[in-house]
DNA sequence: CGACCATTTGATATGGATCAAGCGATGTGG
DNA sequence: CCACATCGCTTGATCCATATCAAATGGTCG
């Protein structure tokens, strides 16, 4: 799969990007002996990075482009995980297995990092000890917002997401969404016709504009605050 | 209830007692090392441990009792993020204010540990700092679980719950809940009367029996996984 | 015994799911 | 370059699981 196809093509991506440096502020602890130990990896749209169960060797960083974490029930129904964004941190696993699947939203670069190494590297160094702890924490944090997340209102749902969103991107107001409504449903736990109908009324009561449906214009913050609890 | 009873009659609880001594598997590897270090505090019923959003000094292990750990949005809507059993540990933080309130749900002993103190022993073990990191991620898990089980049905719910607090407990086929209805209830993201309706179909379906309203027999554990997901 | 609190049960309302079309953008083959 | 298929998104109509409102029941404690 990906792995093998993905692990041959990494030719030339050596030095750090000027396009990757407006990196996530809280996760990006482990920069500083991380941007050392991987080679670059692309992922184009749609691949798998990995997959639930498989052993995780690995830990990932992203440097472009978006990835999306995933579990999928008996049934079929999906439930997402996370959205990562350049500079965040996923598959960083304690267990044996990645507990998630990863796939690439779109095609996207993704530093590759062997768990072992970092593992013995904070064996050493107190200092990637605690950064490697900070990350799960981070994950956590996340998860536990998630959980908050999942037992609101749609409304409250789609205007926290939006919030969310903005609050990781480059500008404030305004979301360039790399995900499709159906992976946004799958992340808030509603169905695809609810997110497009409650940006719909968003966009009716002027707390958005949606100039294309991957983009959405913030105008009244205070509005989504309001709704988000 | 068994709340009192259980509470009046620790004169003794210098050495291990061996009631105690089936505590949790995952999470109880700090053990060793918090053992020595932290006075058993009694809490009584609906008393708070600590709130949200206060410094997070100490971290904490269930001795006998149960806990819960919640937050409360504006609106009164309030989500319980785990229940806590003997050999747990909670309200270890990464950050500095605890991000949920506890309170003993029963009269409750509770190991209280500063962090501060293990802190600055993980900067020197490395053992203790992998049983830091390994308690958070402990943690993770479970928020991830929780995440899983807040997607589902309100009888994938309340099947799930029940097969959880099974596997935590002594008897695997017999759940004594410390917890009432209200408390699963917003574990679970449901109301009050959904849980005990969907309590009353798993009964009448034979999937469970009910001997009193705190005490849950597993009659068909294949019949409750099966609708777990 | 009587008051209180937790739980169950019943009747009704409703938010979001489901089923079904329509629409606009993108891409593909003729 | 256009006709047409495809895909992602939106919109509409209806249904249903769970919430809400309300009352009855049962267990516990003073």
């Amino acid at each position: 799969m990906l792995t093998t196809q993905t692990m041959t093509s990494h030719t030339a991506s050596r030095q750090p990007e000027s396009r990757v440096a407006r990196s996530a502020p809280s996760v990006s602890t482990l920069g500083s002996s991380i941007e050392l130990m991987g080679a670059p990896m692309p992922f184009s749209r749609n691949a798998e990075i990995y997959g639930e169960n498989e052993p995780a060797e690995y830990l990932y960083k992203v440097i472009s482009g978006t990835v999306r974490t995933y579990k999928v029930l008996n049934d079929g129904r999906r439930q997402i995980g996370a959205f990562y964004l350049p500079g965040d941190i996923f598959g960083l696993e304690i267990g044996a297995d990645h507990t998630f699947s990863a796939e690439a939203i779109v095609d996207s670069k993704v530093l590759v990092i062997k768990r072992s190494t970092l593992i013995a590297l904070a064996a050493r160094d107190t200092e990637v000890a605690r950064q490697l702890w900070t990350t799960t924490a981070g994950e956590l944090q996340r998860a536990q917002d998630h959980i908050m997340l999942l037992i609101k209102t749609a409304q409250e749902r789609v205007a926290g997401f939006l919030l969310e969103m903005a609050k990781r991107s480059a500008s404030a107001t305004e979301v360039d969404l790399p995900m499709s409504r159906q992976d946004i449903a799958d992340y808030l736990g509603l169905t695809i016709e609810t997110v497009s109908r409650t940006l719909t009324q968003l966009e009716n009561s002027a707390a958005i504009a949606v100039p294309t449906s991957r983009r959405i214009v913030l105008r009244n913050r205070a509005a989504l605050s309001r709704m988000n609890a």
